[in-house]
DNA sequence: ATCATAATCCAAAACGTTTTGGATGTCAAT
DNA sequence: ATTGACATCCAAAACGTTTTGGATTATGAT
């Protein structure tokens, strides 16, 4: 049904390389017959066949990217933001994304061997890097472009792009010491995850800069569901001393964490302090709305897919790290000042 | 630096059919040869070109799907539920996913047709579906199999996964009637939405059971963002007869309605009664809490892709058509009753 | 007439697979 | 010895492109 080259060939009387250079556009084919065939190639709706294109040219113009396994509510609108940057950046550059799912409860690295070993993508793109992260590994001893949002702990260099959570996490805990609280817990996410190193040594940085001691009973590790913000909170506000202010990891963590103050009686904003962390939709129409951290995640996916492009179209690979600086959004959930 | 067939054969000595079938696990092979070459193979780390194997099989197990253009804010949680859906039963079935975009303020169209012309993809999936839609009648004659979330009206059939719009507004429109509300308003999607049809239908179809007259002026039409919803929902706040009750087609345009009630002193609940649709997060954590039309959206995307794969692997076309039935899911927004 | 030059075309190889249709050798039965 | 059956292997074609390295013809200069 496929219209070919070889279609092409017998319609119009020309060899397969005339017409495949004719619609290349070389001057070896004459102004008159090019004209031709490129009519015909219109009428029978020509369309070249991108496989043997690709595997021809040994490019295939496509980006990898391998979503992380869901349960059945996908309740986190990171990686919709973060896919919505980097398609917008490939599209505009001609490439197409090729998606993976990594099934739920099997581990990672199978799926990105079986992507890059199948030769259809030019590049990966790594999304939640961890600290110690075979993926990273894998990819940079398989020699394939790629950049990661986020940083790992490797013996060499490699492209990411990032967000400074070290930042983030300063920003919010100077917010609330600046309100005039003294003791400021931290809800992070899980302790392999880079992201929580980075946010932690932030917390630590605002503490220390106002000589506050950092109690290592104040800072809990969830699994960044609404669930257990719940459950840690609910055990932070039952402390003998508890705290009066929290920073949880994301949104939803800190919606699990205003639920248990709500539960314990206690008002958010005025007898507890809630932030968030990347101030997703969710935070804005909260109920009180949450203080977050933007994290700039569409712009992440963007230069993700930027970066991956120009990796992937120089000569020579180069390494380039950026590092996006997120800004705390103030709302009603972080109250006033305590004094 | 890729292992190839010919590689594998210069190691061993066999040919490269051989190689072939002994991987393939074909029984004119000999145990022993087989057992050999599968040693060497993943001792070299062989593993198969998928562009040349889809090249020459004919096959690419891969689902296309386009993403709509999107600006840098990405507040729609559908796309990322719906996508997960069909990730999750797509590589259940060892199929991946290729991704476009479309970019923002360009035509669909082309990006179909580069896409399927390509040869890159077995079937496509398409979101959004229009009353009258080109994507279909293209993706029809071009005899690619595809499966749409939504309907569309043809002149001939196709699979579709369906969420019972009628359904949703109906039941949304029947709660607010049995609250005791008389005039119901309803922010409707863009007109050449098929949903905006079927839910329109719903919500008629609820006024005329309970002989309710059907007001125009009622029934208003947005472009689902949040800010539209501000604006139709205080000029339906401001008429002279104003609606009691306000059924918005999503949950943005929903808690726009609730800030434009804000802003003219209205109390959600009580002194108007709202209800979103599509039941996404946003919702539950909406200040107040605002009632939503449940879609099932990781389930269609889910049953999408499962009725498309069935299609693809089918020797004979069968057209399915799946409806799926949403549920009214009842929070603070629409108030108690007003007898 | 001969030769270089330019213009226009094309056969064949290559990309890495799978499949088709044998080829070869062994062994038991005749 | 011949035959047939079976086990094991492989050369070549095919999928649809692009690229390489000419081949052919016409043109103009000598």
């Amino acid at each position: 049904m496929r219209i070919t080259l070889k279609d092409l060939a017998k319609e119009t009387g020309y060899s397969i390389t005339t017409i495949s250079r004719a619609l290349a556009g070389y001057d070896d084919v004459s102004e008159q017959t090019r004209k031709f065939i490129l009519d015909v190639a219109e009428r029978l709706g020509y369309q070249p066949n991108q496989l043997a294109r690709q595997l021809q040219s040994q490019r295939t113009n496509t980006i990898g990217l391998i979503l992380p396994a869901y349960g059945p509510r996908f309740s986190d609108a990171f990686f919709s933001e973060f896919l919505s940057g980097v398609g917008t950046e490939a599209s505009s550059h001609s490439y197409d994304l090729l998606l993976a799912t990594q099934i739920a409860g099997t581990e990672g690295l199978p799926v990105y061997k079986r992507i890059v070993g199948s030769g259809r993508v030019d590049g990966m793109i790594l999304l939640r890097t961890q600290q110690h992260d075979p993926r990273i590994e894998y990819l940079h001893s398989a020699g394939l472009p790629f950049v990661a949002h986020g940083r790992s702990e490797t013996d060499f260099e490699f492209s990411y792009v990032d967000v400074d959570g070290e930042l983030g996490l300063l920003l919010a805990t100077r917010h609330f010491i600046s309100l005039g609280h003294r003791r400021i817990a931290f809800v992070a996410a899980m302790p392999d995850l880079m992201l929580t190193r980075h946010r932690l040594a932030g917390y630590y940085r605002a503490l220390a800069e106002h000589d506050l001691p950092a109690d290592p009973a104040l800072v809990v590790y969830g699994d960044l569901t609404q669930q257990s913000g719940l459950e840690l909170g609910l055990s932070l506000l039952q402390m003998d001393r508890r705290p009066t202010a929290i920073v949880a990891s994301n949104d939803l963590m800190a919606l699990g964490v205003v639920m248990a103050a709500r539960q314990l009686g206690l008002r958010v904003g005025v007898d507890v302090a809630i932030s968030g962390y990347d101030d997703t939709p969710l935070a804005a129409h909260a109920d009180p709305p949450l203080t977050s951290v933007n994290c700039l995640v569409f712009e992440s996916g963007r230069q993700a897919c930027r970066q991956l492009i120009e990796l992937i179209q120089a000569d020579q690979p180069v390494v380039k790290q950026l590092l996006l600086q997120p800004n705390l959004v103030i709302r009603a959930s972080s109250g006033t000042s305590r004094d």
